[in-house]
DNA sequence: TCAATATTTCGATTAGTCTCGACATATGGA
DNA sequence: TCCATATGTCGAGACTAATCGAAATATTGA
């Protein structure tokens, strides 16, 4: 991830209702949901989320897609795990020591390079 | 982290000039740059960046000690994983298996669990 | 074609951010 | 004390973002 590109997701995260609306859409994964019902339950009138939805998606953090008369978002997880690699990676070019506790802090919820689906059911 | 301090953290890292500054001086862990050096090498005048660096201090993403006449900064390695964790860290609440991804990513240049307690002793 | 629904675009207002010159404060040494 | 160095604070201008009413664009079904 160039820095461009992560300037743009962290000024797209970097307001309340859109960091809402990510982390909506994220528990709201794989299924999504359309824009009138995420700006229903943020209380935000329809036209400003539909602003907010335009930066998100300008910033490669969700994806739209037509569904007959809604348009159905989801977030892109893959983006969120690419700008927290981007945090975390500069400091592991030269000394990995650094960031390893990161992985320790994820780990626990998340245990690493194992059968994950299946050990991670008592969360 | 909250969600509020989440937000300080990500403005103050959307914002070209902060963002490079963050990038130096984590690859200046652990001693860390003065001030004017900083302006110096970012090529920006001192006040300005002065008032970056407050920024980023109140984000809590960096820190400031004086030397003598020169105040340090170093960056706060913790600052960055507790942002990088937050970015995801919704998703693993039910399903681990979406963030799963993350360990892989960054694991193969930190290897995970294994000198970590040892070598994060300093940050 | 018409009306109802779902979403976006336009335009204006308000609020906030970035930048930098000028000035202020703090430290160390002659 | 006085000066040089290092950094921070203030204030103003230019720019950018957030909000939302009103109008425009798509889609579906009668």
């Amino acid at each position: 991830m160039e820095s461009e590109e992560a300037i743009l997701a962290l000024s797209a995260l970097a307001q309340p209702t859109r960091l809402d609306v990510f982390r909506l859409l994220m528990e709201h994964e794989p299924h999504g949901l359309p824009a009138g019902e995420i700006a229903r339950r943020m209380a935000v009138p329809h036209n400003t989320m539909s602003s907010h939805l335009a930066v998100m998606t300008r910033a490669g953090l969700i994806g739209a897609e037509r569904q007959s008369r809604s348009i159905i978002y989801r977030a892109r997880l893959g983006a969120a795990r690419a700008l927290a690699a981007f945090l975390v990676k500069d400091c592991c070019g030269g000394r990995p020591e650094i960031c390893a506790p990161l992985i320790a802090e994820l780990s626990p919820c998340c245990p690493p390079a194992m059968t994950a689906a299946k050990e991670a059911a008592h969360d």
